[in-house]
DNA sequence: CAGCGATGTCATCCC
DNA sequence: ACGGGATGACATCGC
């Protein structure tokens, strides 16, 4: 089989080169200036409506739009478009042999039948104006029918300076690029019922003992191509829609197309397809967007399917693909991210949890990751108590404060207020002192009532042994939490001994300090973190710098070598007075502020070994 | 038992 | 003047 494949391939190639010689023939200029002329201005490139104006039709198609519904002038524009790209890349080893096949179908039929006056040198069209469909399968599969213009053909091969054997021989890229050529003229035959199956077809090249019977063969489907050009350019532009009809997209398709069912032709071509990409089965944009590739089947018939594929496949194609894959990856992506909480996918979003600290802890950095580790806690406990926070502070220079929250001894001391340094058992069972001048201070009063079992279970501070061996009917938190007034009335109405207010106020002085320092720490933290990161930020940019400095240095010397090797050349060009030319060791350009360029010599040690040859020959003057 | 980090506390400065 | 925030220094504890 692939010894099959390879006589297939060089025989494809062989037949490609024919129909090359024969667009070798056709008048170019008389195409460029006759129908087609205003078409040049609007080319975009080479390929580029070869590659882009299948997958456009296509993926319209597949959206279940139709860009152009067949409109003749637009298939000839595009037709046109393409070939006067191939015109354009003729020497180019991308797509050579199948631009000229594409100048083949152009230039016989279709100026005459269809477009009118022609400017065309071709007078072979014998079958005249035929169904386009009819003329490629005539094209593809009735080769062995036609010989009449068999010597026309031998007389091209003649003409033709690159014999067949050499291009035969050429690089893969050009292989793969006749296969295409010839691909496009068995491509088109696809839009309808062929009278030899595909298959048969290829059985018939197969069956070719030797390159001689591939050229006979081609000379015998010269006759064909001289009649089929308009059905050339139309086919070939309504490629996609054969393509489309094979994936059961008929709404394109020719009147014979949607006449007739998927014919086994084109159910060999997706089935070649499938098994030659790899990709072709697993995403149908993907499949389409290969069937809609010119002629990938036959390369895939070649036995050189991944290599012709690729090069079947220009950048746009690459385009349009990878834009089938990212859209295939965004609406999974944003299928998966739908069954998401938003609000998680918020956090995800959010710094680690640090912003949300600063949030509710207050304006410092954001960026402590150990901090972060202990917000939990830090923030939890706060509620307010700590000064750090900006929204506790305004609360609390308010004056609304939230005792359930601020005083709450249940959320502060365990967490915050987690003194294990100088924390003892608990000997201290007093049952908690409610305030007397206040109804609302009551309420913390009765949090601690109700965590009262807490503070069995754990060990207090220092502050907190003090306060109950003094008999304060205080708890640390909201000695330390309550506001400055509320603290000095708490003193003066009370009636505490010396020692309590001094007890009191040494708790609520650490208490606050505790919290500073907590807060001091942290910002320490965080300036450490963000210095490092500027440190980080800094090195990556210096590195950067690094590059382009080394990139620009070594940008400069490239210039400069061109300079100065330009300036020799051109130095060497000149000629002094006497007709001789200047010497590039001695003499060199300087460009003066006016914009002058002057030649000047050289300034350098040379210019002394210089001057002393002049001494050498005064003085040999002198002696002669 | 030393090292280290976390935390509390003190002293001090400053607002 | 005083309260309190900020911070360096030190102590203590737990790992």
């Amino acid at each position: 089989m692939q010894i099959a494949k390879k006589y297939l391939s060089e025989g494809l190639i062989q037949l490609t080169i024919l129909l090359s010689l024969i667009g070798v023939r056709v008048d170019i200029d008389s195409y460029l200036s006759g129908y087609y002329t205003p078409l040049i201005e609007i080319n975009l490139g080479p390929s580029s409506a070869y590659t882009q104006t299948p997958f456009h039709n296509l993926r319209d198609n597949l959206d279940g739009y139709s860009v152009h519904p067949k409109c003749p002038e637009l298939d000839y524009f595009f037709a046109s478009r393409r070939l006067l790209d191939e015109v354009r890349t003729l020497g180019s080893p991308r797509f050579p042999t199948q631009l000229n096949a594409w100048l083949v179908h152009q230039v016989s039929a279709t100026d005459k039948a269809d477009c009118g006056p022609s400017t065309s040198n071709n007078t072979d069209t014998s079958s005249g104006v035929q169904n386009p469909g009819d003329e490629a399968r005539d094209e593809s599969e009735h080769l062995p029918e036609r010989g009449q213009e068999e010597e026309d053909v031998k007389v091209k091969e003649e003409e033709d300076p690159a014999p067949l054997t050499q291009l035969a021989h050429s690089s893969t890229l050009e292989q793969e690029s006749l296969l295409e050529g010839i691909t496009a003229l068995s491509d088109p035959a696809r839009q309808h019922p062929p009278t030899i199956d595909i298959e048969q077809h290829w059985s018939n090249l197969l069956s070719l003992t030797d390159l001689d019977d591939l050229d006979s063969l081609v000379t015998e489907r010269l006759s064909d191509l001289d009649s089929d050009i308009s059905s050339a350019i139309s086919q070939d532009v309504s490629l996609h829609d054969a393509m489309v009809t094979s994936a059961g997209v008929f709404g394109m398709a020719s009147e014979r197309a949607e006449s007739r069912p998927v014919t086994q032709q084109q159910r060999t071509l997706f089935r070649l397809e499938s098994t030659g990409s790899t990709q072709s089965d697993a995403s149908p944009g993907m499949a389409m967007g290969l069937a809609a590739l010119p002629f990938a089947s036959v390369c895939n018939l070649t036995g050189n399917g991944n290599s012709a594929l690729s090069g079947c496949l220009d950048e746009a194609v690459f385009d349009q693909i990878n834009q089938l894959g990212l859209e295939g990856l965004d609406t999974q992506l944003m299928g998966s991210l739908e069954g998401i909480d938003p609000q998680v996918l918020e956090d995800l979003d959010s710094d680690s949890g640090l912003s949300l600290e600063s949030s509710s802890g207050g304006p410092v950095s954001p960026g402590s990751s150990e901090m972060s580790s202990s917000s939990s806690s830090y923030c939890e406990d706060e509620c307010g108590a700590t000064g750090y926070s900006s929204e506790v502070d305004s609360v609390a220079s308010k004056g609304i404060i939230d005792y359930d929250t601020t005083w709450s001894p249940v959320d502060l001391s365990e967490s915050v207020w987690h003194d294990h340094s100088y924390s003892s058992p608990a000997f201290f069972n007093q049952p908690p002192v409610t305030f007397p001048h206040k109804g609302i201070k009551e309420e913390p009063l009765s949090d601690v009532e109700d965590d009262e079992p807490r503070f069995h279970d754990r060990e207090m501070s220092r502050d907190e042994m003090r306060a109950r061996s003094m008999c304060i009917p205080f708890s640390v938190l909201q000695i330390v939490n309550m506001p400055v007034e509320e603290f000095l009335e708490v003193l003066d109405s009370h009636g505490f001994t010396t020692d309590q207010v001094t007890l009191l106020r040494d708790i609520r002085r650490r208490g606050k300090n505790k919290l500073a320092a907590q807060n001091c720490r942290k910002r320490k933290l965080d300036a450490i973190t963000g210095l490092q990161e500027e440190v980080e930020m800094l090195h990556a940019q210096r590195n950067k710098l690094l590059r382009e400095k080394q990139l620009t240095a070594k940008t400069m010397g490239a210039v400069g070598q061109q300079i100065k090797q330009l300036t020799r050349d051109l130095v060497a060009r000149l000629r002094d007075d006497s007709g001789r030319p200047l010497n590039p060791e001695r003499f060199t350009l300087q460009c003066g502020a006016n914009g002058r360029v002057v030649v000047q010599p050289v300034r350098r040690p040379a210019v002394s070994t210089t001057t002393g040859n002049k001494t050498d020959k005064r003085k040999k003057e002198k002696k002669q």
